[in-house]
RNA sequence: GGUGGGGUACCGAAGCGGUCAAACGGGGCAGACUGUAAAUCUGCUGGCUCAGCCUUCGUAGGUUCGAAUCCUACCCCCACCA
């Protein structure tokens, strides 16, 4: 079931354009325009194999990658598995902790699986390839390094670099020769990949800017030949923080770290002024729809209409539409939604992010629990007290309705699908029992 | 070291012999409203076997039928003076 993304190249359909009007370009340099229009090319972006997930700080080059393919060039992904083991300085304020090798390897393996969800591997015309730079950096040796690459860079357009400038001139953090020489290995990349694979364009982040360019002056000056490089926009969320974090942490494409129920969330709970933006820069919708999209928020801004088509398009394509189905059952549910039709393993599913306990039938005999003991065991209530307030106050339900006994026992029979208690307090406190026989 | 003021619930702050589980404000939790937002409104905010009982007002004693409130000692804070 994965999508069909690629296609043929087509002269007249222009990237720099399609990513013009999508609000995911931030700089190109000289040359660019005309060379993707001359044919297909092969671009690359690198990869940070920091962990073993990609977030969605990273699906802007990762669509990026995507129209390129769609246009009928060839995406290239980097995974720096070597220069992982240096860490890049651009954008950091201060040095970055050195990964174990045995680290990046797992992680390199779990980003490339990601990958696969949005690029077409398999294509027969332009398929999309990974390279790990270990390939030519792992067995390089210092002196020829030096020879073939350092001899082409002056130390003081090093230094004048920007990311570079800034942790010099900070006396408490400074930067280490590593970091230092770390734009000379990215240079590097892009002349190998330029040798070994006719990569002749680099994307990247605004932040990867310094480093792009410096691979294609590398290129110019060592093997006499012409290179591109493009860049996205850093995304912002609405007072231009950090984009995806939350507050329950980082939003992973890996459903293991953020479930699809959170993935889903995540993009339904985008600040207004920026939906329309992201439904440009994260699917691939088109113009024509998304402005629809638009003046349907416009008129009845309360539907949310953008929201929830910004979330189901991301969600299907990072999780399919087993994960989209799944982000929408839970939706439903942990919502207020009736649980009575949900199957077992379906329960199991939207509350695995939720705390729970476990309980056997045989502490449930006869006459059951009281719902006050169940409630503050499971920590929804510090007290029995608190717990009766709650039901008083009638903020409290058990598989997702309302109680209003304060006398009211657990039993066996109440258990949802025979297995489950779902206990909730208020709109957000959830507790999930599992019932064992 | 001297003088004065003070330590009250999650925080701030009233209370100064019984009607005090302790006003009021903030925070928190819940309910209504709503767009899964904000604002607003309502209720709750020590524990329990809950129309009742138990433990709490810096700590330890005492006076009293009865103490957060009065007395004694101690501990800690703050202000001013040296």
């Amino acid at each position: 079931m994965k999508r069909r993304l690629s296609c043929v190249y087509k002269g007249e359909m222009n990237l720099l354009e399609e990513y013009r009007w999508r609000g995911m370009l931030q700089d190109s340099t000289q040359g660019a325009d005309e060379a993707l229009g001359k044919g297909p090319v092969k671009a690359y972006i690198g990869f940070d194999p920091t962990a073993s997930s990609l977030h969605v700080g990273s699906l802007m080059p990762i669509m990026g990658l995507v129209h390129l393919q769609r246009m009928g060039h060839s995406p290239l992904v980097l995974l720096g598995g070597q220069t992982g083991l240096v860490g890049d300085p651009s954008g950091k304020i201060e040095e970055r902790p050195v990964l174990p090798k045995d680290q990046v390897e797992e992680n390199l393996s779990g980003i490339r699986g990601q990958l696969e969800h949005f690029l077409d591997f398999d294509s027969s015309v332009n398929p999309a390839q990974t390279v790990n730079n270990a390939t030519w950096l792992a067995d390089l040796q210092m002196v020829d390094f030096l020879r073939d690459v350092g001899k082409y860079f002056s130390v003081t357009s090093l230094l004048n670099k920007e990311s570079i400038k800034r942790r010099v001139k900070d006396q408490d953090t400074g930067i280490s020769f590593a970091e230092f020489s770390y734009v000379l290995l990215q240079a590097y990349d892009f002349l190998a990949l330029n040798e070994k694979y006719g990569c002749t364009f680099q994307m990247g982040g605004s932040d990867q800017w310094g480093n792009i360019t410096a691979g294609i002056q590398l290129i110019r000056k060592a093997r006499n030949k012409k290179a591109y490089g493009i860049t996205y926009p850093l995304v912002t969320g609405p007072e231009g923080n950090k984009f995806g974090k939350t507050e329950t942490g980082t939003t992973w494409l890996d459903p293991k770290r953020t479930s699809p129920y959170r993935f889903y969330q995540f993009w339904m709970n985008v600040d207004d002024s920026l939906v329309i933006d992201y439904l440009k820069q994260f699917t691939l919708l088109e113009a024509k729809v998304i402005q629809d999209l638009r003046s349907v928020h416009n008129e009845r801004p309360h539907e949310r209409m953008p929201h929830r088509k910004l979330a189901e398009e991301i969600t299907s394509l990072v999780h399919g539409q087993d994960g989209l189905s799944k982000a929408r059952i839970a939706t439903e549910v942990l919502f207020g939604g009736e649980l009575g039709g949900l199957r077992a393993d379906e329960i199991e599913d939207v509350f695995s992010d939720v705390p729970s306990s476990e309980m056997s039938e045989s502490d449930l005999s006869d006459e059951g629990l009281s719902i006050l003991d169940v409630v503050t065991n499971a920590g929804l209530t510090q007290s029995r007290s608190e717990a009766r307030r709650a039901i008083e106050g009638g903020g409290l339900y058990l598989n997702n309705i309302r109680v209003t006994d304060i006398e009211s026992r657990l039993e066996a029979g109440n258990a949802a699908d025979g297995r489950f208690f779902v206990l909730r307090k208020g709109k957000k406190n959830y507790h999930l029992i599992r019932l064992l026989h």
